[in-house]
DNA sequence: TTGCAATATTAGAGTAACTGATGTTATGAT
DNA sequence: ATCATAACATCAGTTACTCTAATATTGCAA
């Protein structure tokens, strides 16, 4: 509104012509003359003199014509900074991620990411728990994943997949020498890799063990997959995972995945984001395509 | 109007509170509200984060409210530019004025003027007539006094005084041994001072000599009014001109001012100025001024 | 939770700004 | 000079905006 008005006066001062002015600005020649009237009443102080044509501009309508072109030039200054930040800001998807979705997933995510939206960057960061959470609080990340996600006043969930939880072991183990299935009476006594109390799949497993009455020998426990995957095939025991972040290590005959018969375990994994956010087109797309895509061998729920 | 609305962003984002930044710029908090979302929707990004209290300026407020805090402050450059161009040119008149005003006129012209308008400045500048009116006309002088004033398309006349003529002679001249006053008979044959032929004044007064059917010799003649006095004081002969411009020769002896019997022979003169023009005040009060004093001993018109 | 203070939302009133038609004026050609 | 013309001014009516007031919602702290 200002904008045009200003860039109206200029174009006025500039051509020497009301009429060309306005054509210049797509209104019509009386709005022009109008508003060059309130202008001059504003300020107390004729700008042009029209009584002689072309028009004349006077010294008062000069200082103000300087004003006009010096305050458009900073409004361009201002227009080509906020196309920039908006390249920046609006042209990446910021997503924290807990270590346990999978490098792999990942990786193939952000490839078709990168096909679909070519332009747009894409950062992961891969967090524990909690620090995923205080990412998307404190708008560090626009986007968390998280497994046995909870919603909060400040936090909106939209629910992603099921895993299906399975035993993993060495292919040494004895439990490795069944068919691919077992009952969880199986487990009983056995020696455990577990997670670190605080992560919520240590919760879900305990809870599911204790629901099937089982008691299992923690021998060990670790706050990542990583290290657990290490000492299962160390024979150190067995454990509890999602199967879908095992496939590497069974595909090189380092562990086997076997699955437990009845009630089914899964493991929910949740996108979070903040409430009421209004996200960037960008986001939205990455948030379509993981929402879209069930990808795997689980169903998106 | 667009000046209000630069404040008022920048208010908020610095004050960090909508209503704080709404009732230092005297609007309701609604408005403030209502305004900065219009912003928000236009320039596609938003500028203030109010999920968390105090609210937080996001990086493309930071830049929008980085560009409000530019425009108002060369917004106030612009005001005192204007403040002091409104003092020079609102606060001065631009007379142009004939020699043959007088300069004692003048002076007590411009001390009534001054002791009036204690803040007012007079520009007066004496030129030839044909220069007086083109000062008018390009504006460089907001008011002329000329005699024999013609107006034009773009030159209005103001009709100002009717000044007698008198025959200027020494007091050691013959004209100036009689009773103050002299027929236009008595010119005939005379030795004449004469104004330069392409003066007003020096038309009017062949035309009168000859309407007479007189003829004078005359032995000089000069552009101004102050050489024809010097000349005719010389005894090179006799000159007609205004009464009232001989008033300190007179004084001084020097000269004598011969009243010609009937018929009345008038210079007058005449305030001119631009048509149209709007006077800013002080250009008004000063011809006022000139028009309410009928100045001297000759009636204004 | 509950209460408080801040912001969002909504409808409606008032006003600013534009359009289109018409009046006025500056300028140049007849 | 007078006339024609192109430019600017004016006016009435309409559109579109901006603000207010009342009310709902939300963030935060006790």
């Amino acid at each position: 509104m200002a904008h045009e008005s200003l860039k109206l006066f200029r174009d006025i001062a500039q051509t020497r012509s009301f009429s060309r002015g306005a054509r210049m600005n797509g209104v019509g020649q009386s709005a022009a003359s109008q508003h060059v009237q309130e202008l001059e009443l504003d300020l107390g102080i004729e700008l042009l003199d029209r009584s002689t044509r072309p028009l004349v501009v006077t010294p008062a309508g000069h200082l103000y014509a300087d004003f006009c072109r010096e305050v458009l030039r900073r409004r361009e200054e201002f227009n080509v900074a906020l196309d920039q930040l908006k390249q920046e800001v609006e042209g990446t998807v910021r997503v924290a991620s807990i270590y346990s979705i999978g490098l792999s997933e990942m990786v193939q995510l952000e490839q078709e990411f990168g096909r679909r939206q070519p332009e747009a960057k894409l950062e992961v960061e891969y967090l524990r728990p909690e620090k995923v959470y205080s990412s998307v609080l404190s708008d560090a990340a626009d986007l968390g994943l998280v497994s046995y996600p909870e919603p909060s006043r400040e936090i909106t969930v939209i629910p992603w997949r099921q895993e299906e939880m399975v035993v993993a072991a060495s292919p040494f183990h004895p439990l490795a020498q069944g068919n691919g299935m077992l009952s969880p009476a199986d487990l009983q006594g056995i020696d455990f890799i577990g997670f670190d109390d605080d992560l919520p799949i240590a919760r879900e497993i305990d809870r599911f063990l204790t629901g099937q009455g089982i008691k299992v020998n923690v021998a060990l426990h670790f706050d990542n997959i990583q290290m657990i995957k290490e000492a299962v095939a160390h024979r150190v025991g067995v454990s509890i995972m999602p199967a879908r972040i095992m496939n590497d290590e069974i595909a090189q005959g380092r562990l086997v995945a076997i699955s437990i018969a009845a009630p089914e375990l899964y493991r929910p994994l949740g996108i979070i984001h903040r409430k009421k956010k209004r996200f960037y087109p960008v986001a939205q797309a990455f948030l379509d395509l993981l929402c879209e895509k069930p990808s795997g061998e689980f169903e998106a729920v």
